[in-house]
DNA sequence: TATTGTTATACTCTATAACTATA
DNA sequence: TATAGTTATAGAGTATAACAATA
């Protein structure tokens, strides 16, 4: 879709803006790394097996934020791109180690300085007050449990 | 899914940081609206069709960033709950004028306060400095061209 | 010829249910 | 019995292509 400068009555709404931003942010984040083979979520899944060790895919998975049934799409994906390996854990036998391969490694690095330099030009537009305040708030609001739906029981 | 605190790797990636947030709204806003028999999607269109006089499908959809055929289902669901009713255009008989049923004014006064309700608890945790640095910076990434994947050509 | 609304269709992303192998 | 991985399947949400009515 073609979007414009919105109107007013959308450009308050939170859920407007958040989804625009996702979109476009999804947009510039698939023509960064398309050069790379990969896309964001398979970016995402590299960086996560490469910073923990012995990572199994239920507890990728749950670092992640997604389903174990997407992560093996996501793993079958990247093991056909032979980024990563699966290798059954020897201490228990049910769960798959995902491993990063150096084919995986290498790509990851280059992966991750075209998608740092994406995310630069998309803040660009930002004062670097702003971008940092952006960020901030982005983070408490995912990091931290919301309360709302609780309704009112903080006593 | 189940989400705790992301990992470092994740926290600090901006189309993580998006879509979690934007996960989490939708879920917030579903709750919040579920009573008034809508989902956010559903209000933004009643409300575009609000703020404009004889707005077309295809305008309001280009208002809303949505592409026109997405636009039928959603007027579609609206008209089945009598908050909205389409006629012809006079002028050009080719358009659906969509326009908004008192019963659909009395939903879209009501469950816009609901939204502002569950966007306020939304925003809780962040002083209002950040609250208010996120919705300006949201606003600006989501209404300016962002000049990625153009390279640099500024001159 | 071009545009608006519509339908049929397909694609992406994601989740649920059920199976298997292991524990 | 419960858990990890897998498969089949289904549901959102959205888009593309083709068609009818109108311009």
């Amino acid at each position: 879709m073609v979007r414009d400068t919105p109107p007013e009555v959308l450009s308050s709404r939170l859920g407007y803006l958040l989804k625009h931003a996702h979109l476009r942010l999804t947009e510039e984040s698939a023509r960064a790394l398309a050069p790379h083979g990969i896309d964001g979520r398979e970016l995402a899944v590299l960086a996560v097996l490469d910073a923990h060790d012995e990572l199994s895919q239920l507890e990728a998975a749950g670092l992640l934020g997604i389903d174990r049934t997407t992560m093996v799409g996501l793993v079958d994906a990247l093991e056909g791109k032979e980024l990563v390996e699966r290798r059954r854990s020897p201490r228990d036998r049910r769960k798959n180690i995902a491993q990063l391969t150096p084919a995986g490694r290498e790509r990851l690095r280059d992966a991750e300085a075209a998608r740092r330099e994406m995310e630069r030009r998309f803040l660009a537009p930002l004062s670097d007050t702003d971008a940092a305040c952006l960020v901030r708030a982005l983070q408490s609001i995912v990091g931290a449990p919301t309360g709302v739906g609780k309704e009112s029981d903080p006593a």
